[in-house]
This record gives structure tokens, C-alpha cells and sequence, in this order.
DNA sequence: CAAGATTGAAGGCTCAATCTTC
DNA sequence: GAAGATTGAGCCTTCAATCTTG
């Protein structure tokens, strides 16, 4: 690596830290608002509804648990029960009971659900390569790999060692 | 620069970069909510009054039109219109008649607003120092930096070349 | 009583229509 | 008629309270 500067982070905010902050905002908006809007017009799916279907098709038996789907939507619980009525009342998902834990139930993906998914992830994809991956150099690539996941995983709720001491 | 690889992008999206994307969706869903409610509970403010009041104080005469407000603040212009009535009557922002166009108005901050913003300030800039900042070495700022511009201006809404050929 | 999930109430955002001024 | 801003309607989300099962 060719160190520009020490790589030991200052204990105080710099400015260009500020800054690169309120670009991740401004591209985060941005992104976020672009991919929504072709997919929902291309394919009319809404790109909350893609996350969920993708979720369901890859998970095992193609089936999740309320809890986990909200946590990979991003949703809070109650959140996602309204998403996941308003995706089985438009035939994408079907509620299922738990047998081991009755108090609970599962989400699964039905055969029209991966109709559209099937149709909604090449106009997706696509989307993700033009507004996002293609501008990444495969340097810059790395770089958001390990920035991204010392930053999600310090943003973990219940963290050991988050916020223990003042250095 | 240490070229790993080529530097040139591939035109097919590849498993790397569609991880990143789905990290920097993550991510960005951790810090907003922690950064939100982190201001809210601790000053009673949310995120998104904190982003207005400082656009205004840094702003020339601390005024700004409502529509460039709604490109800072990343929101619609009803939704800022909604926006600016509730920090109106929570008096922090008053509305100013613009007397060269009397079609628009400015929208100022109030010194209740500059009050709430001192306050605010070191509870934010923390916030983003210990979710965000301190866990990004100088090489990955350099990276982000590079990175976030280049993903910006290609959302930017009717940018020239952005969608015009196939290669 | 705790855990999984849902429901009621309320807040906030967006689109489309409207109002006023250019 | 177009531009700046607002309003009405509807959707989506969250918090807190509730229901059911462990």
C-alpha cells in the first residue's frame, strides 16, 4: 500500500472526512431514488418489494422468518409485516405457519413472486452496473469493501466494545 | 497508485461490486438511524432539522430560496414545504417574502434555530466521527472522495452524456 | 412473564392539482 | 402559459399497545 499519510485516524473530525460524509448522503439519495424509479417504472415493482423477493429466492427452502426478513429489508418488524401483506395480497409472498414455534411464521416466495423477480432483476442489475459499480475502480473497489465493513459492523447494534472508554 | 488490476471498469456487473452495493445500502441504513437517533434523544432534534438549520446558517445572509433548500435537505418540494411549516412553528425557521419575485420565497433561521443548531453541533459531529469518520484510514478517504463524486454526477438529473450510447 | 408477530395511531414523504405571480 | 410554492390525498413507516404461544 502506498501510505500518502499515516493511517493512524485522527481523534477529531477533518473537513474532508465531513465532507466525504455528506457525499455518501448525496449518492446514497440519489442512487436510492434512480434505481427505485426504474424498476418501479420498467417493471413496476418497487425496489423495497425486489429486496424482499431476492431475499426469499436465495434463502434455504426459500423461506425466512419475519425477524430475519425485516433485519434484511431493513424494516422494522412492524414495517415489514405491512410489506409483507401488501406483497401477499399482490400474490408475491405467502405467509406460512410455523410448525416447530407456533407463535411465529414464515414469508415464503410463490411461483408469480419469481415470475417477477425473474423479470425485475436484468433492469435492476443493470441499474446497480450504470449508477454504481461501473465508475468503481477495482482500487476504489477495495477500498469501500473495507471501509464499508468496519462501518457496518461498528454500527452493529450491541457492539462489544463500542462506546467502552475515551481512549 | 498500486494498480491490483486493470483499472478499467468491466460492462458486466460483477459479484465484488454488487456486495459493495448491497454494503453501502446497509451502512447507510445503520448511520442514519444511529446518527438520528442519537441527536434526537440527546437535543431533541431530528436529523433531517439539523441538516436545514446548518444549510441556512452557513448560506449567504443565512437565507436560502426554498427550492435550493429542497436540493440541500435531498427532499421533495412538498416535502420541504412540510418541513419548513413544522420548524416554523416550532420557531426555528421563519419564512421571508422575496421582493424581487414575488412568486417564491427565502426561508431564514431564527436565533432560536442558531441556538438549537450550537447545541446540536457537537452531538452530530461526534456522532459522525465515532459511526463513521474514525473508522476510515486516509487511503480510503482518498478513495470515497473519488469514488462518491464520480457516482454523484452520473445521478445527477439531467446530466449530458448519461444515458446516450451504448458504450 | 418473555418472544414472535400484528394492529392502531400518528408522523412524514411524494405525486398531482392548485394558487399566485411572472 | 410557465415558474415558485403550497395543498389534498394516499402511501409507507415507526412507536407503543396488544394478542398468542412458549
Amino acid at each position: 500500500v502506498t501510505t500518502t499519510e499515516a493511517v493512524r485516524p485522527s481523534k477529531r473530525l477533518d473537513e474532508r472526512r465531513l465532507k466525504v460524509w455528506q457525499s455518501f448522503l448525496r449518492a446514497h439519495a440519489g442512487l436510492v431514488n434512480t434505481l427505485d424509479n426504474e424498476l418501479e417504472s420498467e417493471r413496476g415493482l418497487p425496489l423495497a418489494w425486489y429486496g424482499v423477493l431476492l431475499g426469499l429466492e436465495q434463502a434455504t427452502e426459500r423461506k425466512m422468518r419475519m425477524q430475519e426478513l425485516a433485519g434484511m429489508a431493513l424494516l422494522s418488524f412492524s414495517g415489514l409485516t405491512r410489506l409483507v401483506d401488501r406483497m401477499e395480497e399482490a400474490g408475491m409472498v405467502k405467509r406460512l405457519p410455523c410448525k416447530q414455534d407456533r407463535r411465529g411464521s414464515y414469508a415464503t416466495i410463490t411461483a408469480e413472486g419469481r415470475r417477477a423477480l425473474r423479470r425485475a432483476a436484468p433492469v435492476h442489475l443493470r441499474g446497480i452496473q450504470e449508477h454504481f459499480a461501473k465508475h468503481l475502480t477495482n482500487d476504489e473497489v477495495s477500498a469501500l469493501e473495507k471501509a464499508l465493513a468496519k462501518v457496518i459492523d461498528a454500527s452493529a447494534p450491541g457492539q462489544p466494545g463500542c462506546c467502552d472508554d475515551e481512549e
